[in-house]
DNA sequence: CCAATGCATTC
DNA sequence: CCGAATGCATTGGC
């Protein structure tokens, strides 16, 4: 076997690296925006992208320590007692890199009670038994014995992780004088100061070197102990314990109980896309595309990268079982038979094409059926029978395809997992968005890619939707074992009836008129057109006054204005500072540029809405079910869950939203004031609750307990400082904030929030307690048991953990409304099926729904919508909704 | 062409 | 230095 076929086994010592990058750079130049530290992770990630590139391992691990705690601290409670605590802003990294390795597809491995210096030990060892070359890569002088003809330990240079000194056998004599097994005895005769082991007085590394050379070992040593002549002598007589327990101590372990062999550490292609996930928001641009280029030589190489001998000994991840044919009554007996079998439900997968159903891949545990399915179809009858059955499907991305066998006349029911949906639970905000990244989280495999150059997939090898339809099955039971009950019952209370509600309100669509947003795109041109000559006019030229580059130009080099806040490429052209501008240096300028801001982003809006109408003149939003980390909906393609309100204008564009051919008009209905009521009836703050019982408005109420006035009495000034004061509440407003947001003193609103304290003490009270008990449990919890977890508030970084702090004590009143608005939304679409009503609920944003009010069905629309928006659930507090009836959103607004 | 950034909009 | 989102235009690097 020639040397370059031969496997390479790399082993990297994790803590000892990552500890020494975090020393080489500069701490304050590697950080992101949220201010968490990155620098060893970068340093480290440098090296192994160098590493990989340049050694071409076949196979790698990297090991960390789990702490500093081992069997060595119990034997010798002072080892590595002198070391300083592990500063924090090192520590946090680390959960970060083993992230970025973990997308890299780099096992990572730990073993409790052994340091990570034990498991290089360990796999080098048996590495070099199966064959491979092994490269150790470790900061710590103790590998040097780990070092043979088969281990080569790349050590860093004096400082820093760039340049890597290679040890071989030669090179250890050579820097050394010995062979590199006799490196620990140097070491306890020695001693080793940063790991506290005290050594023989006098004994340097010299005399060490000398001594073995005369005695072979240290054992030979201490048998000629009496032949040693002097001071020294002495000493190691005096002292030779010292040294016994040194070597016993530095002795690395070789036979760890690993849950991997060298052979389970073959490189695997990375997950590209967690990859990015994880680069991008550590801010690595450049380390990025370092990643991303070596994976294309990786694959490359990938054809060396076979196993050693020891191949077969590899637990090979199981392979879908090939896809068969069944028809008519063996597929009914096929369908019968697997839910029999399979209590959880079968796997289902819909091949979609231009938005219509093509083909099915059905599955149980152990088979998989294909099924190209057009429509009228009748062989296939008993899968369409199942499909519309009680019968609980197991899906992956469900609404999609739910949505496209609704539009090929294909009836479905009782969609029990929607592993998509379940894993967001897990992690809500998480980096988990296909089937691919499931299988790799929840079953430790890779989803196999079908080959995008094989024309016709061959379904008989185990490859597309019956393939993914198994490997669904399969992540739905893991994800399941990884969501606590609460969520479960999340997952089939709320969210998959969530799902079927959707698909609904998706394939409804609101419609738009064109007419109307097309004039008002024509109109809102020629206003910006206007507004951008009479801007040029002000400053005697043209500029892009979309470029907030060439603003700063305009405004601080030629208008010679006062800097504002600063932002990453200067100064900011913001609203709010171009408005602080206005008050101190009024300019006509400043004004015109506001202007053609609002001028130009309605019609971006308007153009964005026009293109988005389809043929029957009607606009299908694309909800996100997994698209918020507090349990929110998100909208795209396009976004309605943003479309403007304050101003005249933006109101224009609601106006554009009309009822729907065929229907009466459009039915708006809204939560008021929903976040403060679940603040009230969680804080159960006796005055908050009276306040909604009472029925008035809730600022004006609020107002008049604060300032000591009759509810009368409350200026528009008063109530609105108290509105901003209570819906910042719930996102952790500071004083300065509240100052700025109002543009008074920080004093006065420091002391209006000491007054708001003061007659509603329970709920800074219950504020506290989210965040504490957040800091206990690991996560926040909604009234429905809704999770979100919250590592950050662990962190030592105070920036970042007090964003999370805020975060956390969101979450739960976000989520919770959240929750009583899906609830609601599945009351209702329950209610227009059983009650066979043509009205159809349109959009959701946030509080607010939006309904098409079929002929006739005006009084009894509003009494189910009311009736199951009131009674989601039982609060402290009344849950109070308003209703509005119009032509179009804006008409039907209140 | 892609990704980052700044700015805008909503609840 | 206020929570949760989406999207567009500009810009800089490739």
């Amino acid at each position: 076997m020639l040397d370059s076929e031969k496997p390479t086994l790399m082993i990297i010592d994790g803590h000892s690296l990552a500890f020494r990058a975090f020393y080489a750079l500069p701490v304050d130049s590697f950080q992101t925006r949220d201010g968490q530290h990155t620098n060893a992770i970068h340093g480290f990630l440098s090296m192994l992208l160098s590493l990989l590139r340049n050694e071409k391992p076949t196979h790698i691990a990297v090991a960390f320590d789990i702490s500093r705690a081992s069997f060595r601290t119990r034997e010798y409670p002072e080892y590595k007692g002198t070391r300083n605590a592990t500063p924090p802003e090192f520590l946090g990294q680390i959960p970060l890199l083993q992230e970025a390795l973990a997308a890299m597809n780099i096992i990572t491995i730990t073993k409790e009670d052994f340091e990570a210096d034990d498991i290089l030990a360990t796999l080098s060892v048996q590495g070099s038994e199966a064959g491979f070359d092994v490269l150790v890569v470790s900061g710590d002088r103790d590998a040097i014995q780990l070092v043979n003809d088969k281990v080569t330990l790349l050590y860093p240079a004096s400082q820093g992780v760039s340049a890597l000194t290679r040890y071989d056998p030669a090179r250890v004599r050579e820097r050394y004088g010995i062979a590199p097994e006799q490196y620990p005895d140097v070491a306890a005769l020695v001693g080793e100061t940063s790991d506290n082991l005290i050594g023989i007085s006098k004994v340097g590394e010299k005399t060490a070197v000398k001594w073995l050379g005369l005695y072979g070992s240290l054992d030979g040593i201490l048998e000629h102990a009496e032949e040693i002549k002097g001071v020294v002598g002495n000493n190691l007589r005096e002292q030779k314990e010292n040294a016994i327990r040194n070597r016993r101590l530095n002795r690395l372990v070789t036979t760890v109980d690993l849950p991997v062999g060298p052979a389970d550490l073959g490189r695997n292609p990375m997950n590209t896309d967690a990859v990015r996930d994880v680069f991008s928001r550590l801010e690595f641009k450049s380390l990025l595309d370092r990643v991303l280029k070596l994976e294309v030589t990786a694959e490359g190489s990938a054809a060396v990268a076979a196993s050693p001998a020891a191949a077969e000994e590899i637990p090979a991840a199981p392979l879908a079982p090939p896809a068969q044919d069944l028809l008519d009554e063996e597929l009914a007996a096929w369908i019968a038979r697997s839910i029999a079998g399979s209590p959880q439900g079968l796997g289902f997968t819909v091949e979609v094409q231009e938005g219509k159903a093509i083909g099915f891949g059905l599955s149980s545990l152990t088979e998989t059926i294909n099924l190209p399915w057009h429509p009228g179809r009748a062989d296939y009858a008993p899968v369409e029978a199942w499909l519309a059955s009680d019968a609980p499907k197991l899906m992956h991305d469900a609404k999609m395809q739910i949505k496209a066998l609704r539009r090929s006349g294909v009836a479905f029911s009782a969609l029990a997992i929607d592993t998509l949906v379940a894993g967001w639970l897990v992690r809500p905000g998480g980096p988990d968005k296909t089937l691919s990244d499931l299988v790799s989280r929840y079953l430790q495999e890779e989803l196999p890619v079908t080959d995008p150059n094989q024309l016709v997939p061959d379904e008989a090898t185990g490859g597309g939707v019956p393939m993914q339809a198994w490997y669904t099955v399969r992540v739905a039971a893991a994800v399941m074992e990884a969501l606590d009950e609460g969520s479960r019952q999340v997952l089939s209370e709320i969210e998959m009836p969530t799902l079927m509600t959707l698909v609904d309100m998706e394939l409804a669509g609101v419609t738009v008129s064109h007419e109307e947003l097309s004039a008002l795109s024509t109109e809102l041109g020629e206003k910006s057109a206007a507004l951008a000559a009479s801007a040029y006019a002000e400053i005697g030229r043209e500029v892009n006054l979309g470029s907030p580059k060439q603003l700063q130009d305009v405004l601080f080099t030629q208008l010679e204005m006062p800097k504002t806040r600063a932002n990453k490429t200067g100064f900011s052209t913001d609203a709010g500072a171009l408005a602080d501008l206005q008050a101190s240096n009024p300019h006509p300028f400043l004004d015109l540029l506001l202007k053609h801001r609002d001028a130009t982003k309605l019609r971006q809006i308007v153009e964005t809405l026009d293109r988005a109408i389809d043929d029957t003149g009607r606009i299908h939003t694309n909800y996100v079910q997994i698209g918020t980390a507090t349990g929110r909906i998100s909208s795209t393609d396009p976004n309605l869950q943003n479309i403007p309100v304050r101003t005249e204008e933006g109101r224009r564009i609601r106006a554009a939203f009309r009822a729907g051919e065929g229907s009466e008009c459009l039915l708006t209905a809204d939560y008021s004031q929903i976040e403060m009521r679940i603040m009230a009836h969680l804080s159960e703050d006796a005055g908050l609750i009276e306040a909604f019982a009472a029925g008035e408005d809730l600022h004006r109420f609020v107002g008049s307990r604060i300032f000591g006035v009759s509810p009368e009495d409350v200026s528009a000034e008063m109530r609105s400082k108290v509105k901003a004061m209570s819906y910042g509440l719930a996102y952790g407003l500071s004083a300065f904030g509240l100052s700025r947001q109002l543009r008074i003193e920080t004093k006065e609103a420091k002391q209006l929030m000491t007054d708001y304290f003061e007659r509603f003490g329970a709920v800074r009270d219950y504020l506290r307690h989210v965040v504490e008990q957040a800091k206990v449990d690991g996560y926040t919890e909604t009234i429905f048991g809704r999770r979100r977890p919250f590592p950050e508030l662990q962190s030592p970084n105070r920036a970042l953990r007090e964003n999370a702090e805020r975060a956390a004590l969101n979450a739960p009143i976000q989520g919770s409304a959240a929750d009583i608005m899906k609830i609601a939304m599945n009351g209702i679409a329950s209610d227009l099926g059983t009650r066979s009503m043509d009205s159809r609920m349109l959009l959701q944003v946030h509080d607010e729904l939006i309904f098409d009010v079929a002929p006739g069905e005006w009084d009894v629309l509003r009494e189910v919508v009311t009736h199951r928006m009131s009674t989601a659930v039982e609060l402290l507090v009344p849950l109070e909704v308003q209703v509005g009836r119009g032509a179009n959103w804006d008409d039907a607004a209140h």
